[in-house]
DNA sequence: GAGTAAACGAGACGGTACGTCGAGTCTTTTC
DNA sequence: GAAAAGACTCGACGTACCGTCTCGTTTACTC
């Protein structure tokens, strides 16, 4: 909704807020920000599935009214919370593409595999999926900022030579996030930052990957 | 099959009794395979959130306790009746690593994005990741058949010399299949044939994935 | 007086207003009787017990706190509204006690079975019963003027010598108005006409009412 | 428990029970009763309005969905559980109509005045009355079985020539059943036997109500 | 071919959470 | 600076399924 995507903190309330956002929405500020920190801590403490509406409520000190009125159901509630929790998507730009792009591979894993509530986006993404509105709110809310700052990264490698100009960074992007996360949600492999950089030779010298070494330290 | 998921008193797989169900089956055949052809049915119909025991009980014309008798979830109904559903996983073998790597991204595609019950995977997957045991049953009943038959052409190939000796399979499948995974439940590209296409590109020639000319039929 | 129901807009807040209300009334008095013909309109649209604050406020077009700054309760809003629908109890007096009783047992009948908003009153007596204040207000807002009107009957009659002069005029009350109440609410006997005469005579007369001849037209 | 109080359970499933009443009702019996004793004590406590089918569940140790099984409405429920706990209408015949009906009209007393449960029915009543159904049943539960026992003594008095033969009974009843009914919901006026003594002179000789001398014992 | 024990259909049970409604309170905005 | 608007907390509503638990009632194997 009207929250500014990015949680920049300063910028959102100072100066003015109150022509912006309006009468409506000012009146819920404690309520509001309570329901997101509850909603945050019960993802991070027992998971997506084990979250319950009437639960959040409570933790948050809240009737159940209070959180329906204004996130209409549980995945947009997740959405929203999930977002404001994760780090904002920062700008990568070391100058260096293979470095650019295993910072990219690295932040997703640190967000799929260790954060504390991204690791509820695949039950999220899944939920979500059912009802295509739902899913484009996941996708504009939580995916495409993420996304944006890596596609940067990859337009400013085609200017510069290092990539085709007509370089299809979708697919980039797919593959390398993809993989992560299907290791995490499917097949189940341990998630290293040795894959990031089996992915990122991949992606950027066709260097099939190989096994490590038996002998090489644990990545 | 594999499972024994019945407790088969004694003589459990002994005779033959058809093979099938075999074991479980004094009389338990008949709802057996109603269940799981409701739950097939409702999976189709309505998708995995909106399956529940007591449905799948009903249209099976059959008790809920006996659904619970054989299962004792729905994620590990669902496995079950995912895995038969679906095509059994075939060996691939055209001789030519490149044309059977890209029957085996076609499968993939085919599986998750086309196949009505296929398309339940993301879901059961986030389902069962919740429980150590569903998660491994998950894999193994349905997930490691079907990579068998992929590792098992990037063998052949490594022995014909077409790829490294030791090639990180898990890794080459976790990239495609998570990318066509990843597309599906996350990203929400559009999952086509030039997608399989340039991911062969990718991992067997190192090509980065460039956008189809303009010009060009759709995929 | 009480007619003023519906606000004749400009002669209902024009003139003093400062009468009644008092200094609550700049903005109160429309407000107020906004309320008021909400409430009467939603009674006999819906009856008590589909009567809900909230409904009255939105029908008046006014917050519920405007509401409950002037009533503390459904119960005390409804024994208001009430008592300014129903027709002011007016002085009977034919000069013949016979008549004056017929014509009270009459009026009983008309508000308790006929008059939209006086059929409340049963479930709003149950529900006042409950706080001995509530009950208090009613008596004294609802009931209490309207017996005062028959007291008056009976004691002049009974200073003509028509009655003894010791005559429990409650009992004679309750014994009429009761049985009036009581087929409405409990026996569910008709009430009509029929029953006001074997009242009266039963009353006056003394005469054990007899069931109406079958041939005769109907009440 | 309360059970005792009214109809004798062996004479209610005497004959058989188990081959009538059969599948279908057998398997509730604990629940069953564990309900109608939590509303009966629940009614005690804390009267009518503030009876909640959550509150019945909880306290009989219940899941809510048992509740509502068996019984689709707060009504209903207690429209039963009331014409458990109150005493059986047992049949009135001292063979003189005057005592009769003085037993009578001090049972009704007792019912609506004195005994626990009885006291919620004029909340009850007025309840019912919103749904024609429930009304009905209320009636058929509550109210005719304790008239037909007055009915009778009427109709044997009305034999014996003690009164017409065309003698209104439903007036009758309605008269004094009504006038203690509308003491204790409307007029407010104390119930006492003098009352009773009251109103069967007013029936049965046509005695004019008076005030009980002053200086005479409270009733 | 009769007896018996399992698995069966049915569905009631105690529960949890749902999403909604309304009560009555408290805060913010408006006139 | 009082009145109106409306967001709040709270509690109950009635529903859907959960997973467990009797119930009789089939079968299909054993004897």
């Amino acid at each position: 909704m009207s929250e500014a995507t990015s949680n920049g903190p300063s910028s959102v309330d100072k100066p003015d807020a109150g022509g912006l956002v309006g009468s409506a929405s000012r009146r819920s500020a404690r309520a509001h920000a309570a329901i997101l920190a509850a909603t945050t801590e019960l993802l991070a403490e027992a998971g997506y599935g084990a979250l319950t509406i009437e639960g959040v409520a409570a933790r948050a000190g809240v009737g159940k009214t209070t959180v329906y009125r204004w996130w209409p159901s549980k995945v947009a509630l997740v959405i929203e919370a999930v977002s404001r929790a994760l780090p904002a998507p920062a700008q990568i730009d070391t100058g260096e593409l293979r470095h650019d792009l295993l910072i990219a591979v690295r932040r997703v894993i640190h967000t799929f595999a260790r954060s504390p509530v991204g690791t509820v986006i695949p039950a999220l993404a899944a939920d979500a999926m059912s009802d295509p509105q739902l899913a484009e709110q996941f996708r504009n809310q939580l995916i495409r900022p993420r996304r944006s700052a890596v596609v940067e990264v990859l337009v400013r490698a085609a200017a510069r030579g290092e990539l085709p100009s007509d370089v299809d960074t979708d697919v980039l992007l797919d593959v390398y996030a993809g993989a992560v996360f299907y290791r995490i949600l499917v097949s189940g492999e341990p998630v290293t930052d040795l894959l990031a950089e089996q992915l990122v030779g991949l992606l950027l010298d066709g260097k099939t990957p190989v096994k490590p070494r038996p002998d090489a330290p644990a990545g």
